[in-house]
DNA sequence: CGCCAAGCCTGACCGATGTCATGGTTTCGC
DNA sequence: GCGAAACCATGACATCGGTCAGGCTTGGCG
């Protein structure tokens, strides 16, 4: 995969958090911790009490959800900029995610305790992180309002030209960067693995996409946008509008 | 209903943001704008470039998203305290939710230039903000996460459960304040009216639930606790576990 | 080199949900 | 109060998507 430069930390990407005016970052620094972590190494668990920011400075983290029966939901692939992970006030509260590396990834860690002082000090930094957050909110609210509306397939489809972007302008023949299992793919959408494996078929037989193992392509984005929307199968139009 | 008091706003309430210290609450007040909606009008829509924090002060607001057919997703009632909306830096970027007063229902805008110089007064008020929106994300991501890993019968039972938390301790009789349609309670779960209607019977033979049309009871909350967790039915535990 | 684990794929089957239709009941605006 | 519109409920039926079972392919490792 291609790797994005990363002078420093946080640093680097374009993300909201990220470039900082270099005093800010110096500051920044000197507050958190950075740490490296290896892939498949876990960030934070589901649960962890929610007491200090993590933002992604360099590499991909899964962001999942565990039920009791050990089935994952995969929430969202967070990359450079990203603040995943929660914060709150009270201990008692816990952490609705976990947080687990994909690739090699650096993080750093900012305390709370440090926190309103630093935003004392730097309060537009303040707002790039209300921002930040707020993206991370945004994100949620579509995939749930997709899970509660949308079918499986156009989730895929969705999914499949979500994952083009992250890797640069999708165009007809777009490769995926990171090449993920089918697995994977079903835990993102909220679907049985067999389930997956049977809607990539079907955008195969429709031309939409190729695959060759984990290697896929976008043959046809325009196609895969209008299965994502349009729910072309099953699910039609309905009365209830509102007045 | 019962009437949450509301003396200045944002006050009132036990809600992170709302417990501010009294000269903070004056500042707030005179660099935002306090706006009392009435029952069914909108506050704000999706797809409405988000340049502002939405406080809620006094009632409940209905947060949700639409798809083109017209169907609907209930994804939170917030009630005082709550941080609705998201905050952009981009104006490119746009609101996720729609907004509607359910109730008669107080709302504090705050515009976003006014922002990073009142964060700068009141830095520890900045924090808090940051922990409001940390909590919307957290409920967000709890909700995709029941979408996706859990029937409908157990989002039901949750969806009671917190429905009854919202309006003081739940015990075995607990009336619910709000009293919603079923085509609202179907919404709130992402299932179609009917089905909400047979799950609701369904709740109803089991004993957990009694209802008369929009009155329901939860007769049972320790069964409807079991059922929101337990998936009682159906889905069961498989091998897919992580190493 | 060959084995074993993990991943990929398909078929059969079935339960959970959506859709459509129908009728009685409640609510709400006037 | 009245009437239209919304709401509640239930049955019949189609479909989606999950579960289970079986077999093939790939890749890593002894």
């Amino acid at each position: 995969m291609r790797r994005i430069p990363c002078e420093g930390c946080p640093a680097g990407g374009s993300g909201t958090v990220c470039d900082l005016p270099g005093e800010v970052l110096t500051d920044w620094r000197q507050s958190g911790t950075t740490v490296l972590y290896r892939p498949r190494q876990v960030i934070f668990g589901e649960g962890t009490p929610p007491s200090a920011l993590y933002l992604v400075c360099h590499g991909a983290v899964k962001l999942y959800q565990s039920d009791r029966f050990g089935r994952d939901h995969i929430l969202e692939i967070a990359g450079p900029g990203a603040l995943i992970g929660e914060l709150s006030l009270d201990d008692n509260d816990t952490m609705s995610v976990s947080a687990e590396a994909l690739t090699a990834a650096q993080v750093s860690i900012f305390p709370r305790e440090r926190l309103a002082a630093f935003i004392e000090r730097h309060p537009e930094t303040g707002l790039r992180l209300l921002a930040a957050l707020s993206r991370e909110l945004s994100l949620a609210r579509r995939k749930a309002r997709d899970l509660a509306l949308k079918g499986a397939e156009s989730r895929l489809a969705g999914l499949l030209l979500q994952l083009g972007r992250a890797g640069g302008a999708v165009q007809p023949g777009h490769h995926l960067e990171l090449r993920y299992t089918r697995r994977e793919l079903a835990e993102m959408i909220g679907v049985s693995t067999e389930t997956a494996i049977r809607l990539l078929t079907a955008l195969k037989r429709k031309g939409a996409v190729a695959s060759d193992g984990r290697d896929v392509v976008l043959t046809d984005p325009d196609r895969l946008g209008r299965i994502a929307q349009h729910d072309e199968s099953g699910l039609h139009d309905e009365a209830g509008a509102r007045p």
